[in-house]
RNA sequence: GCCCCGGUAGCUCAGCGGAUAGAGCAGCCGCCUCCUAAGCGGCAGGUCGCAGGUUCGACUCCUGCCCGGGGCACCA
């Protein structure tokens, strides 16, 4: 419908050119908005307000002008001129019927671009360490990722989902190792557990798993691991280099085999964990891309060529730098350290650079607001690879906070004593979680309200929301009860006994929606799906009380049922959109 | 100090440069012999942090300041 009003402003112009009405050079960049008033129409342009200026001339002058030009159109009733010169468009009550007749034939795609009409997007999110279960910041990025993901899909965009795994680095090592430490305890050894270790009561679990496996085969005691460690911190040493030595011993007593079983087992469990998590929460990826395989294939060094082919590398003190800071970063990077292991940025780069040959649109980064330092050193990454730096797109998600009886949870990684997701949705459930991480804009703080996502109360949107479909369903149940059956094309034929202001009001929710989906992926905004479902069900509700559906004149009622069957397609589309269950009973 | 996010109703937040700034919750008043009251209707509630600037027009864009949250590493 915009792109159709669009169409008829510019033949307007057109002809206001042709006469001389409107100087031939100009084009002006106007808008077509929805009004908040309905007073104002469905649709308002701005056009002679942006064109007063060049035109010289009165804005309602050039309103008047404009209307008087524009093409007819079966969609629109009339276009009316008001305040300071806006162009206010009113949609037929045919447009109304057009809108019902398509969201009935689409059915859950009613909005949706054919795929492939926009750009490929690889959208890579969450990517938590496999280092301990998913707490709620991830959570938030993996509703993020997933409604987003699907909202670009909706609109056209063919996406691909992936999950970086961060299965190569040093704090792999240190979950390594803290399993093996508490694997020893299990023997029934006492060693001492280092400050930087992993607390967390599920590195026991996976201790007991290596136990059963190897038995009493991997273990020492632990004065044998102890000897000779540089002191932890709260020993009056440094936590860095006891952790580090402490790895090594490791690797050093345990041998290649023994060591790669505290590892694997350790990455497999968690990486288990997080799947499933995952898919219980409705998230799904295209792609689990193990840094690991950056290293084996190849491609972390062939990365760290290109970079050094373009220029971009040198040496100092043993390290190798990457001049990040020629191409927009605060300051250089190391891709190479002194000790010959690569850096977790150069496996960004590598994985950057893989990404890139791989999708030819937008790599579309979802971090948590805690990483937005990245943002610069991987846009010189993009550059010293020779890549244009446009094509990634940074999305930052805002931390969210958890508040149980009007308190904050406070939360602690280190000591381990974190909400974990699968807490979270146990204890709300996945379809309040996946709604609540998304009702707000992803780049503020979200205060999430524990009680208020429980709660089974007109209060809790979510449940409102499910309401409404659940109700239209509820309708047609009823329906068969009362001996009637529902008659789609007497529906049809009878759209035009619609009358009543709120069913008026939801055929235009209805058409508003194709809008809401193409406004909300420009936006990468979900949330704004979040709204218009609300406000759809609100409006839903309102027409419920307010207009009986199972009458007896037949037209009527089948006419009233074509609508909420309409109502029901677009509300189940979108929360499935963001990840919401559409239930037909509640 | 530098960087990121924010400051809109009592609370949590919408508001793509446009018209009289919206919603939910909380508060108050009403509505179930009627398709689920997990609902609806109504009332009340605002110096859009402050000061400049750009614009025909600023909650929206720019600058400065104030206040809150977060981030700074050869950690990940």
């Amino acid at each position: 419908m915009r792109a159709h009003i669009e169409e008829l402003i510019h033949q307007a112009l057109g002809y206001l050119k042709r006469d001389g009405d409107l100087p031939r050079d100009i084009e002006p960049a106007f808008q077509i908005d929805r009004p908040r008033d309905p007073s104002h129409g469905d649709y308002a342009c701005n056009v002679a307000l942006v064109l007063a200026k060049a035109a010289g001339r009165k804005p309602r002058e050039i309103a008047e002008a404009v209307a008087a030009r524009l093409p007819d159109s079966k969609r629109i009733a009339r276009v009316e001129i008001a305040g300071p010169g806006f162009l206010n468009f009113h949609a037929s009550d045919h447009h109304l019927r057009c809108v019902v007749r398509e969201a009935l034939a689409d059915g859950p795609a009613f909005g949706h671009q054919p795929a492939g009409r926009r750009g490929d997007v690889l959208a890579e999110f969450v990517s938590a360490n496999p280092t301990g279960p998913l707490h709620v910041g991830h959570g938030r990025g993996a509703a993020y990722g997933a409604s987003v993901s699907a909202v670009l899909e909706a609109a056209g965009h063919v996406v691909k989902r992936e999950y970086y795994v961060n299965d190569y680095g040093r704090q792999m090592d240190i979950l390594a190792v803290s399993v093996w430490l508490r694997y020893l305890e299990l023997c029934g050894e006492k060693p001492r557990f280092p400050d930087n270790g992993y607390r967390g009561e599920y590195i026991y679990d996976i201790a007991r798993q290596v136990r059963s496996r190897h038995g009493d085969d991997l273990r020492f005691s632990g004065a044998t691991v102890a000897e000779g460690l540089p002191a932890d911190e709260s020993e009056g040493g440094d936590k860095e280099k006891h952790i580090d030595a402490l790895v090594q011993r490791a690797r050093d007593l345990l041998g290649e085999d023994g060591y790669e079983a505290c590892f694997q087992t350790a990455l497999e469990t968690m990486l288990d964990d997080i799947r499933g998590d995952l898919e219980d929460f409705g998230v799904v990826f295209d792609r689990w891309f193990s840094e690991r395989e950056l290293e084996r294939s190849g491609a972390l060094e062939r990365a760290i060529a290109k970079l050094d082919a373009g220029g971009w590398l040198y040496e100092e003190q043993g390290a190798k730098w990457f001049k990040s800071s020629e191409l927009g970063d605060d300051k250089d990077r190391v891709v190479v350290r002194e000790n010959g292991r690569t850096t977790y940025f150069a496996s960004d780069v590598a994985y950057m650079l893989d990404k890139l040959e791989r999708c030819s649109g937008q790599l579309l980064y979802i971090f948590g607001a805690d990483h937005h330092g990245y943002v610069p050193r991987l846009k010189a990454a993009a550059r010293g690879l020779g890549e244009n730096p446009d094509r990634l797109e940074f999305q930052l998600v805002q931390f969210a906070v958890l508040y149980r009886g009007g308190e904050k949870i406070q939360m602690s990684t280190r000591s381990g004593e974190f909400t974990t997701l699968r807490d979270l949705r146990e204890e709300v459930g996945s379809d309040a979680a996946r709604y609540f991480y998304v009702m707000r804009s992803h780049d503020q703080h979200l205060d999430f309200d524990l009680d208020l996502a429980k709660s089974r109360a007109n209060e809790n949107p979510v449940y409102y929301i499910q309401y409404a479909h659940a109700r239209i369903h509820s309708i047609f149940r009823q329906l068969e009860g009362k001996g009637y059956k529902h008659n789609a094309s007497i529906g049809d034929a009878a759209l035009k006994r619609l009358t009543e202001p709120q069913e008026r009001a939801l055929m235009q929710a209805i058409g508003r929606w194709p809008e809401v989906i193409d406004s909300a992926a420009r936006r990468r905004a979900p949330h704004d799906l979040a709204h218009a479902l609300h406000e759809l069900a609100s409006m839903f509700h309102t027409c419920y009380n307010a207009v009986p559906v199972l009458v007896d004149d037949e037209d009527l009622r089948n006419a009233r049922l074509n609508l909420a069957r309409a109502v029901a397609e677009v509300l189940a589309g979108g929360l499935k959109l963001i990840g919401v269950s559409a239930p037909e009973q509640m």
